[in-house]
DNA sequence: CCAATGACTAATC
DNA sequence: CGATTAGCCATTG
Protein backbone atom coordinates (compact mmCIF):
# COMPACT_ATOMS: atom_id res chain seq x y z
CA UNK A 1 0.00 0.00 0.00
CA UNK A 2 1.01 3.40 -0.73
CA UNK A 3 2.93 5.71 2.08
CA UNK A 4 1.86 8.71 1.21
CA UNK A 5 4.54 9.63 -0.92
CA UNK A 6 4.61 9.47 -4.95
CA UNK A 7 6.23 6.45 -6.88
CA UNK A 8 8.27 9.32 -8.74
CA UNK A 9 9.23 11.04 -5.71
CA UNK A 10 10.69 8.51 -4.27
CA UNK A 11 11.83 7.65 -7.66
CA UNK A 12 14.45 10.89 -6.95
CA UNK A 13 14.77 10.51 -3.38
CA UNK A 14 16.60 7.19 -3.92
CA UNK A 15 18.48 8.82 -6.69
CA UNK A 16 20.08 11.00 -4.35
CA UNK A 17 22.08 8.09 -2.29
CA UNK A 18 23.90 6.99 -5.11
CA UNK A 19 27.64 7.67 -4.68
CA UNK A 20 29.54 9.04 -7.02
CA UNK A 21 31.23 6.39 -9.66
CA UNK A 22 28.53 3.83 -9.06
CA UNK A 23 25.32 3.69 -10.87
CA UNK A 24 22.32 1.47 -11.18
CA UNK A 25 19.25 0.16 -13.15
CA UNK A 26 15.78 1.26 -13.42
CA UNK A 27 14.71 -2.02 -12.28
CA UNK A 28 16.70 -1.73 -8.92
CA UNK A 29 15.69 1.67 -9.00
CA UNK A 30 11.66 0.75 -9.70
CA UNK A 31 11.64 -2.32 -6.35
CA UNK A 32 13.43 0.98 -4.05
CA UNK A 33 10.45 2.82 -4.74
CA UNK A 34 8.14 -0.42 -3.92
CA UNK A 35 7.25 -1.87 -7.35
CA UNK A 36 9.85 -4.37 -8.62
CA UNK A 37 8.16 -4.44 -12.03
CA UNK A 38 7.61 -1.07 -12.52
CA UNK A 39 10.92 -0.60 -14.61
CA UNK A 40 9.39 1.17 -17.30
CA UNK A 41 7.55 3.64 -14.87
CA UNK A 42 10.76 4.42 -13.15
CA UNK A 43 12.29 5.19 -16.34
CA UNK A 44 9.68 7.32 -16.97
CA UNK A 45 9.77 9.25 -14.00
CA UNK A 46 13.35 10.31 -14.32
CA UNK A 47 12.76 11.34 -17.85
CA UNK A 48 10.29 14.06 -16.89
CA UNK A 49 13.04 15.53 -14.57
CA UNK A 50 15.89 16.62 -16.95
CA UNK A 51 17.12 18.97 -15.55
CA UNK A 52 18.35 17.98 -12.12
CA UNK A 53 21.45 19.10 -11.32
CA UNK A 54 21.44 18.02 -8.37
CA UNK A 55 19.70 14.43 -8.83
CA UNK A 56 22.23 12.31 -10.31
CA UNK A 57 19.76 10.83 -12.99
CA UNK A 58 22.64 9.94 -14.89
CA UNK A 59 24.24 6.97 -12.72
CA UNK A 60 21.27 4.91 -13.56
CA UNK A 61 21.48 2.93 -16.49
CA UNK A 62 19.73 -0.46 -17.99
CA UNK A 63 20.19 -4.24 -16.83
CA UNK A 64 22.23 -4.83 -19.53
CA UNK A 65 24.67 -2.39 -19.18
CA UNK A 66 23.26 -0.26 -21.73
CA UNK A 67 22.97 3.63 -20.98
CA UNK A 68 19.48 3.72 -21.92
CA UNK A 69 18.56 7.77 -22.28
CA UNK A 70 19.09 10.79 -21.16
CA UNK A 71 16.93 13.75 -21.25
CA UNK A 72 19.30 16.27 -19.66
CA UNK A 73 20.72 18.86 -21.74
CA UNK A 74 23.75 17.55 -24.51
CA UNK A 75 21.29 14.32 -23.97
CA UNK A 76 23.23 11.00 -24.14
CA UNK A 77 26.68 12.55 -24.77
CA UNK A 78 26.08 14.51 -21.72
CA UNK A 79 25.24 11.13 -19.58
CA UNK A 80 28.53 9.72 -21.10
CA UNK A 81 30.70 12.26 -20.22
CA UNK A 82 29.18 12.65 -16.50
CA UNK A 83 29.35 9.03 -15.87
CA UNK A 84 33.08 8.55 -17.34
CA UNK A 85 34.05 11.85 -15.52
CA UNK A 86 33.03 9.52 -12.47
CA UNK A 87 35.65 7.13 -13.60
CA UNK A 88 33.34 4.68 -15.33
CA UNK A 89 33.98 2.98 -18.61
CA UNK A 90 31.81 3.64 -21.59
CA UNK A 91 32.62 1.72 -24.74
CA UNK A 92 29.78 0.91 -27.60
CA UNK A 93 26.79 2.46 -25.60
CA UNK A 94 27.87 0.31 -22.83
CA UNK A 95 29.37 0.69 -19.27
CA UNK A 96 32.09 -1.75 -19.19
CA UNK A 97 32.30 -4.25 -15.82
CA UNK A 98 28.94 -2.03 -14.83
CA UNK A 99 28.32 -5.04 -12.63
CA UNK A 100 31.26 -4.17 -10.42
CA UNK A 101 30.00 -0.66 -9.78
CA UNK A 102 25.81 -1.64 -9.60
CA UNK A 103 24.69 0.15 -6.54
CA UNK A 104 22.36 -2.33 -4.82
CA UNK A 105 19.49 0.07 -2.75
CA UNK A 106 18.53 -1.36 1.25
CA UNK A 107 14.97 -1.18 2.10
C1' DC B 1 -12.22 6.83 -17.08
C1' DC B 2 -9.91 4.76 -21.16
C1' DA B 3 -6.03 4.69 -24.41
C1' DA B 4 -1.51 5.92 -25.42
C1' DT B 5 3.24 6.44 -23.91
C1' DG B 6 8.09 5.70 -22.47
C1' DA B 7 15.42 7.02 -19.96
C1' DC B 8 12.58 -0.96 -19.07
C1' DT B 9 13.30 -6.23 -18.98
C1' DA B 10 13.56 -11.03 -20.00
C1' DA B 11 12.94 -14.43 -23.36
C1' DT B 12 13.35 -16.00 -28.26
C1' DC B 13 15.13 -16.27 -32.84
C1' DC C 1 25.44 -10.07 -30.41
C1' DG C 2 21.57 -7.77 -32.81
C1' DA C 3 16.53 -7.69 -33.75
C1' DT C 4 11.78 -8.90 -32.31
C1' DT C 5 8.01 -9.94 -28.99
C1' DA C 6 5.38 -9.85 -25.16
C1' DG C 7 4.81 -8.35 -20.34
C1' DC C 8 4.51 -4.58 -16.73
C1' DC C 9 3.57 0.15 -14.76
C1' DA C 10 2.85 4.87 -13.32
C1' DT C 11 1.72 9.09 -15.61
C1' DT C 12 -0.72 11.95 -19.18
C1' DG C 13 -4.25 13.66 -22.41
Amino acid sequence: MNTGLKFSSVILARLEEIPRGRVTTYGLLARAAGRAEAARAAGAAVGRNPDAPRVPCHRVIRSDGRLGGYSGQGGIKTKIRLLRREGLVIKGGRVENFKKFLYTFND
